[in-house]
Parts: structure tokens; sequence; C-alpha cells
DNA sequence: CTAATATTTTAGCCAAGGTTAACTTATTAG
DNA sequence: CTAATAAGTTAACCTTGGCTAAAATATTAG
């Protein structure tokens, strides 16, 4: 199973009526029925499998894009992360098809691989502009971006798309 | 390093000891400097480390509040993972000082485990609330909350409340 | 009280994502 | 061209977080 396909995340069943839960309040807000309080999970754990590719692919592309190549020792040192732990995954990108490349070569993505770090950097860029927009710190939204990238539907991304247009136009 | 440790924050974003370096102004596409793009990637991988012991955590509350008692059986069902799993990740939640129980008995949490669900469930309730102010069906946000949860840091939490507060009193 | 059932734990397996240290292969300076 | 350095790979190890199957402990029904 694919990556950049799941996006959509799970099933139907909405339930549980607009009980805004007000954290100070604290009112009796129920568990949701066990199976759906799993789907939530099985989507983290979900988005978990692929976040790490996701963002070597991205990087590795705007490496392409900006540096004209990608080496494994700049993939190291913007990761913060050893080299010997840049080729073990590199090898997994390769198993997957999302990356090519010869041995001691630096790297290229296959078209898979372009198409994920295509749709990655599209959402990231979504998520930070959304977070500049909502008035948040140009260094907290990056490193907010980063982490929240990977856990926003579609469906959020769109709202969030529309809000930050809506700022521009109408707020500075 | 346990990032547990210090309970004493609730966006999980900024705790390494070394993480004041200033930010550094570049291009909205262009790379970051190396170093401060490491920090990013940091961030992610820190807050990976706690997510899984702050959603138990956060659940065994749930559950006491809601059902009187926390079973193994209940964590399983509700986090869609076995038996033998939670067995295991609740070992290390005892041997981290967050839950504690007799064997074969049902579990509580320690001080450091309240203060740290009470803290989790603060934030989760923040974006979910903000998620809705925003726009986003109940079904999407239960799910996106859930995984941003993790990765919002106090900066954008403090604007997602005041967010959803304006929307409160404004826009309905 | 005992037997059946349910729950929890343990043991052994796996893959991912880290690490260091040692080795191989490029690249570059003289 | 060769020697030094830089870059990439491999091997051996660790922890987490999954799994299944089997064993141990509660709980409940008869």
């Amino acid at each position: 199973m694919l990556p950049y396909e799941h996006i959509g995340y799970i099933g139907a069943m909405t339930n549980s009526p607009n009980d805004v839960t007000p954290y100070r309040l604290c009112k009796a807000d129920a568990l949701p029925p066990s199976d759906q309080h799993a789907q939530q999970y099985a989507a983290v754990r979900n988005a978990h499998e692929t976040e790490l590719l996701e963002d070597y692919v991205e990087l590795i592309a705007d490496l392409l894009k900006h540096q004209g190549e990608a080496r494994s020792t700049d993939i190291a040192a913007r990761m913060g992360v050893s080299q010997a732990t840049v080729s073990k995954t590199v090898t997994r990108l390769k198993s997957l098809g999302l990356v090519s490349s010869k041995p001691y070569r630096s790297l290229f993505l296959t078209e898979k691989g372009e198409a994920m770090a295509a749709m990655s950097h599209q959402r990231h860029a979504i998520v930070l502009k959304f977070l500049r927009a909502l008035g948040v710190s140009d260094h907290t939204a990056r490193i907010d971006a980063e982490g929240m990238e990977h856990h926003v539907s579609q469906e959020t991304l769109d709202i969030m798309q529309r809000f930050s247009r809506e700022q521009e136009r109408g707020g500075s």
C-alpha cells in the first residue's frame, strides 16, 4: 500500500453532535464508540508510516531544485542525523521505488517519488502559509508545519487554503 | 534524555536544551540553513518520542473518568491494538513513573501521569475546538486533532485558543 | 467449589529508525 | 599520479511499537 494514496483517511460513521467540550468547563464529553476511537489512532499510526518517507522525498526534491543535486551528506546535515541512517533509509526508499541512484552517487527521484514529493510539498506549503496567516511567528510556523503536515486531512487543507486566501485579500 | 521529565511545558516542541538558536530569515521557498533545518526535524522526532505515551495516559484518564476504571482490554480495543502490545507499553509507562498498577489489575495514573494527561487533554481540546471553529467537520476534526495535537507549539495553541474564542463571540 | 471463560502477562518474532565504528569508493591537492 | 580527505556503505548494536501464541491469573456460572 502506497503512501500518498491514503490521504482520504478512514471511513464513515459520523456521530457525536456538537458538544464543543470547552476544556475548562469539562462537560462530560463522552468517549466515542470503541471502533471509531480505534480508527482515529489507526489514522495516526498510518500517517507515521509514511511521514519519514515523505520528509526524505520532499527534502531530496528541494535539494535537487536548489542545489542541483541531492547528496547523502546534505540530507544527513539537514535532517540532523548520521550518514549511516540516511544510507539505510535511502535503501528503503529505493526498494519502495521512490528514489533511484547508483552506489556512491547522488540521488534522484523516480516518477513515483516526484509525485509524492510534489504532494508533500504542497501540503507543507499550505500548512505553513496557513499558520502564518493565523499570526504564528515564522520560526514557530516552520517547526509546527513540519510536524503537522502529515496529519492534516484534505478537508482541513482545503479550509486552511481558503482561510489563507481570505486573509490575504482582506487582512494585510 | 527523557522528554516526559519536563512536564512543565505544554508545547512539546521546544524542549531541547539547546534550542535557543535565533531564527534566521530566508526566502519562503529557499532552503533554510542546515542547522536550523535540522532543528525542525529534531523537534518532530522529539515529539514522536512522547506521542504514544501521551496518548496512553490521556486515554487512561478518560477511561478512569468515564468508565470508573482503566482496563487493558478497553485500551486495546480503543487503540485498535493487541492486548499484548498494551501490556508491553504499560510496562514502559510504569517504568517511567506515569502509571501504577498491581499485576492483573487495572491501571491508575501517578501524579506525573495525571499531570501529563491533563496537559495532553487540554492541548487536544484546544486543537479540536479550533478545527471545528475553522469549519472542519466533526469526524475529520477528531481524526486530525488526534494527529496534530502533539505537533502544535504553545505559541500556536495560544493563537488557536484566541481564534476559537473570537469565533464563539462574533461568528455564531 | 470447580470448571469454563475472560483478562493479563510473557516469550519470541519482526521492521523501523536511530547509533558508532570500520570499510570502500570518490574527489581533490600537490 | 598518488596521497590525503570527503563521502557513502556496511556491520553490529539499541529501543520502540507492532504481532501471535502460550501461560498465568481473575472472574463467573453451575
